[in-house]
DNA sequence: CTTTAAAACGGATTCGTTTCGATTTACATT
DNA sequence: AATGTAAATCGAAACGAATCCGTTTTAAAG
């Protein structure tokens, strides 16, 4: 089972609905394994749906940030998301600002300090790494 | 000599101009020791200066963080800027949302994994923990 | 086939941020 | 103290991402 039937399964078993408009928006994302903004999605959309709703692309896309099927970021005030992996595991990304693509990062840094925060409750974390991956790394030299 | 006179002078050495309107900015950056929006800033000056612009708050919010005197992150597609304690060496943050306040963390954990991402250019990372500090931690028990 | 709750439409609205021409101001120089 | 000028500010408009909402369409259960 792919990635896209198995985000579909999951919809399923929480009493989402099957659509193709769901389908194209995975399979899109299936196809870009990089972070993507919402804009892109609605573009990439318009294509077979000339008159797909921002309202579609963002409800979607936060239905599947909830299910865990998306994870989500931000940069430069603009929101990012993309395929989650965490199944194979809790990590982090490096992010390369030229093309978007991501790299795991096999380690998180939230263990070696959370004896420093007594009193504190943690909700959540963000850990991210921006450069350029080998591809866009300008051979500067 | 305190935070706000060492941030005039760093403007004035890099050759920007002393105005009442970035020291009060300073000011009220060196009072609330958290981060602030520019709104906050905005209404903060608007008690002294009722026809303050935006243009005002929000170019010099970026001067000072080009002279390093504040630093950016932001939060729910909105930008947040507190006065810069890197001075006391790179360290990072718990952030409360409830408050804003901030915690240093002691420790960068960059320093792990940058055999990781060979070939890969560094340029930054973003490194935040959030959650509610003890005086907003809810008393659910 | 019928029903109905979910999903999508589409267009308006909100809100943070950015921009720009005109005006004012800090301050170095005379 | 007066002048010149580059920097800073104003005021208001524009922008773009994100959200909202009444109406219509649709998936899929009964």
């Amino acid at each position: 089972m792919n990635e896209v039937e198995n985000a579909i399964e999951v919809l399923k078993t929480n009493g989402y609905k099957f659509t193709d408009k769901r389908e194209h928006i995975l399979s899109y994302f299936n196809q870009e394994n990089r972070y993507i903004t919402a804009k892109e999605v609605q573009q990439f959309l318009k294509v077979k749906y000339p008159n797909i709703s921002y309202d579609t692309i963002y409800r979607n896309l936060y239905t599947f940030v909830e299910l865990d099927i998306v994870e989500e970021t931000e940069l430069n005030g603009e929101k990012l998301f993309r395929l989650n992996c965490s199944h194979s595991g809790h990590h982090h990304h490096f992010i390369c600002t030229a093309c978007g693509k991501t790299k795991k990062i096999e380690m998180c840094p939230m263990n070696f300090f959370e004896g420093q925060l007594n009193g504190c409750q943690i909700n959540s974390h963000r850990f991210e790494i921006f450069g350029t991956c080998e591809q866009c790394a300008l051979p500067v030299k």
